[in-house]
DNA sequence: ATCCATGATTTCGT
DNA sequence: ACGAAATCATGGAT
């Protein structure tokens, strides 16, 4: 284009200047014929005005003219002439022409859509990404509906990038065709060097890439969108099953001086509820400190599952004292847990212990024990009081502190109370 | 619309 | 790395 014009200008320069174009020019050295060569001169100058001038016509007139100048005596010489200059001027082209590196933006792009899935192979890859955030913010059959919605989503990201990049890329094509077969045409009225067909193929494909890029960023914002939207555990929080609570409410209940569940308990418990270990950690801390702030709120549930629990923590109890045929002064009447009675229910705990040791789990024992401190505390509640004293729970709030096995004394139970937590 | 329950995250201390 | 405490953000009941 301004290539174009300079070359014009070039071209014009040389021969306004008068200067004779020697060597392969073919053109006739001017033999004194003063009227021939001014002849020639105004027909040069002729067709240059017309080359000059022919941008600024109309397409068929254009191409009229662009006609009339083929078939031009004095054409193959002008050429001759383009042809030279353009050899001239073509290091200062190729100077210009930058060997940009891969982009990093763009790259980073790719790597993103691959790692998401949306540019990987058509079927399982696009999961890994999904799968993986769908694990971590757990949930078995709940989330597997939301991870379908996501994936379906995902899909359909993918669906409009891949059609859109065909697109793109064909259209890319498409224009590279029509360039070359124009640069074809324009090949026979001005010298175009394979060089320079590359060098516009790759502006061409320099152009669709930018565009490509932007549809690579846009994707990539959607993919974001989607997944904060479905996959953000945070933003999408979700009630567990109510067998699932009843599951930690159980445990932590009949763990109530220690409930810090181990390692592999986590993952049990984990296992039952289908919820991650993590969210196994997270509800135990959540209920922990909620328990400690405001246990009061916490009395009736913790009757609730106590007495759950109790009852089959009982029948193991009776089951228990069957088995060890035992004929202790101590045994109590084992039936309901109501029936304790204070003073010699932490007798009862220590000679259950004695008698199975660890047999028992810690649970029920627990349990029990939480039971009889319900009962015990109920004048104390009754009478206004509703703050009970929660076993293992200091004055401090701490469960930690009182975890001395023998020292665990819980001020509405009165000594002798048995803690063995230590069983899981 | 508002409030409370609840799961998750963040911050901080150990 | 784990837990306490504070906080965020949402779900669901009212």
């Amino acid at each position: 284009m301004d290539e174009q014009a300079r070359i014009m200008q070039a071209l014009g320069g040389v021969s306004l200047a008068g200067h004779s174009v020697q060597g392969g020019m073919g053109l006739q050295p001017p033999h004194g014929h003063d009227g021939t060569d001014d002849g020639r001169k105004q027909d040069i100058g002729d067709i240059l005005h017309q080359i000059m001038t022919i941008t600024d016509q109309s397409l068929d007139e254009a191409q009229a003219k662009k006609h009339g100048l083929n078939c031009h005596r004095m054409k193959p010489a002008l050429f001759s002439v383009l042809c030279e200059i353009k050899e001239k001027t073509g290091l200062s082209i190729r100077g210009s022409q930058e060997e940009d590196p891969p982009d990093p933006q763009l790259m980073r792009l790719d790597n993103m859509l691959l790692a998401e899935g949306v540019s990987g192979p058509e079927k399982g890859g696009g999961s890994a990404a999904a799968a993986a955030a769908a694990a971590a913010s757990g949930g078995a059959s709940d989330n597997s509906i939301e991870h379908s919605d996501y994936r379906s989503k995902l899909t359909q990201i993918r669906q409009i990038y891949h059609t859109e990049l065909e697109k793109y890329e064909q259209a890319c094509n498409e224009f590279t065709t029509h360039v070359m077969n124009l640069l074809r045409e324009q090949s026979r009225t001005r010298p175009i060097s394979p060089k320079e067909i590359e060098r516009m193929v790759g502006i061409i494909h320099r152009k669709f890439s930018s565009i490509q890029m932007q549809l690579k960023q846009s994707t990539c914002e959607a993919v974001m969108i989607l997944r904060s939207r479905f996959l953000d555990a945070r933003r999408k929080r979700r009630n567990f099953s109510k067998q699932a609570t009843e599951i930690l409410n159980e445990y932590f209940y009949s763990h109530l001086s220690n409930p810090y569940p181990s390692e592999e308990a986590k993952e049990e418990l984990a296992k039952k509820c289908s919820i991650t270990v993590s969210q196994v950690s997270n509800w135990f801390g959540n209920k922990r400190i909620r328990y400690k702030k405001n246990i009061g709120k916490f009395q009736e549930e913790a009757n609730l599952y106590a007495a759950k629990t109790a009852v089959t923590a009982a029948h193991a109890v009776a089951a228990a004292v069957q088995n060890s045929q035992t004929n202790s002064p101590t045994t109590p009447n084992s039936g309901s847990s109501g029936s304790f009675n204070l003073p010699n229910s932490g007798d009862m705990f220590l000679s259950m212990q004695s008698l199975n040791g660890d047999s028992y789990q810690g649970a029920q024992v627990d349990t029990l024990r939480h039971v009889i401190s319900q009962t015990a505390g109920y004048s104390e509640a009754l009478g206004g009081n509703t703050m009970y004293s929660p076993n293992g729970l200091n004055a401090n709030g701490g469960w930690h502190d009182a975890m001395t096995p023998s020292s665990v004394i819980s001020p509405t139970e009165g000594p002798g109370s048995v803690h063995s937590d230590t069983s899981n």
